[in-house]
DNA sequence: CCGAAAACAGAATAAATATTCCAAAACGGC
DNA sequence: GCCGTTTTGGAATATTTATTCTGTTTTCGG
């Protein structure tokens, strides 16, 4: 209370901070701390008055109890919890450039780099992906006779790696491979599944086979970069995922993990089905 | 933006909401739609002027995206995150225990487990790869006339990926894809490199396709798991790479970033050459 | 019970933020 | 290439929200 302290930097801090002044409070500084011990996590999304209204206070008393914390105010607290929760991207831009002029660029360096935005695609996944896609996905591919895959360019890895779990793991799978220009399109047959991975610029052979799929009441699942891909609206399941890049270069970390996860998960059902 | 829809009620609304209006759109709408479909968990602790930022527009088209939406205006979208904001705290490890444990075996939870994995991964490689083996992979590859890449079944994917950005940074390069029993060892010139990944069980195809390079004095970069690998004692540089398999699957999550790492860094050596 | 010090509430003000509006630019059909 | 339509950017405005200030009330030691 007397001396003024510098402003909690980590929300650890901040907890102990709340902990350390919470003795020997008067009995408006002991609402905003209570109220505000239970519902940390609200704050990055509360107005002054809102705190004050739970806490049963009037504004002015949690802005006395920010500055007893050590905050200049309100806005400033806000803020440790906002950047918290939304973990600054790195400017990678910027770090790219660094590591060009100031003649860093040495494997090891780059090497870094890429670990460092595939562990971020990898942390951004168990937020943003579409859970409720997911579970649809694995519904639909679990009933399908034979699943097809596509996938050309840089998803071709990926289309490559999926048939292969499938394959390890007994699933009817057929890999959309492109070799000797045949197009397989009579292969796609009632009963059966797509998956289709296309990231912009959509490779134009992965859209043409999943419109043919779409025509045959084939479902679709799409794995892809964005919502607006020009297939989502008739996909049955869409997963949108999100690859953090380093400079020009976008390695598919997070969609491999969506793949294996995918295709196991669908093998567990379908030998649920099986028993 | 023709017919004026109710604002959507619930998160999963929103998203349908998105996917729909996203066809068609005009320029700044469409980047509108980009960026918040891939930051829709940030809408909530986000200002307007900070999505006109991230998504490199001017904050009215941001208005403007939500009036499109059937939002009356960004205030009632925030809204809608803002209630249902459950966040994420306190950090990346608690998210994703609660993801795991939220009903076994469901699809998010095996997902959930592979993310786990990847990000062990990643975090291995940055002190167990050996720097010095790097940068010999990196020198020889850089001087090679063409690049011959060779990986079977699991590795089949990361053969493919590494042609994919050879082929994309204008390094020459050749897959070894094995289509029609070909094996092209005859494509094997002096002057050139073998780029050959294996993981236990180690394809043949590879061994074979590796030891015809050392008969022919072509060096070999060999990517595998351990020391111990077959080809290891003739390699010109040995990149080990420890995957964390969940159960007994194991995504090549690290594999992938030390091939990007590995072909960027070669394109960028190859350029100071050439200059 | 008195007086000094701390705590308080609410009104006044400042700052941040959202929203509207309109002139200019881009677009598309002819 | 012209004209009607759509899209756009940015300045002007409205609204919400944070912060400060001041007079009043409470607290507490004596």
């Amino acid at each position: 209370m007397d001396i003024q302290r510098a402003a909690p930097a980590t929300i650890d801090a901040f907890r102990e901070r709340l902990a350390d002044v919470s003795t020997g409070l008067p009995r408006r500084m002991r609402q905003c701390a209570d109220y505000i011990a239970s519902n940390t996590d609200r704050i990055a999304v509360s107005t002054v008055a809102d705190i004050a209204n739970g806490a049963d206070v009037p504004p002015s008393a949690v802005m006395r109890f920010c500055q007893i914390l050590g905050f200049s105010g309100f806005s400033e607290m806000q803020k440790l919890f906002r950047d918290a929760f939304a973990p600054g991207f790195p400017d990678y831009a910027t770090r790219l450039r660094n590591l060009k002029t100031g003649a860093a660029g040495s494997p090891s360096a780059i090497l870094a780099e890429f670990v460092d935005a595939g562990r971020l695609s990898l942390e951004n996944l168990t937020h943003s992906l579409d859970e409720a896609a997911l579970n649809t996905a694995v519904a639909v591919l679990a009933q399908a006779g034979t699943v097809h895959i596509v996938g050309r360019r840089r998803s071709f890895p990926i289309a490559a790696y999926f048939t292969y779990i499938f394959e390890k793991l007994a699933v009817p799978a057929i890999l959309h491979d492109g070799v000797g220009q045949l197009d397989y399109q009579h292969a796609l047959r009632p009963g059966d599944a797509l998956i289709a991975i296309t990231f912009a610029p959509y490779a134009e052979e992965t859209v043409t086979l999943a419109q043919i799929a779409f025509a045959r009441d084939v479902p679709v699942v799409l794995l892809t970069d964005r919502l607006t891909s020009p297939l989502s609206r008739h996909a049955a399941a869409v997963l949108t995922i999100t690859e953090v890049d380093f400079g020009a270069f976008r390695a598919p970390t997070a969609t491999i993990a969506v793949a294996v996860a995918l295709a196991v998960a669908v093998a567990a059902a379908r030998n649920v089905h099986g028993d």
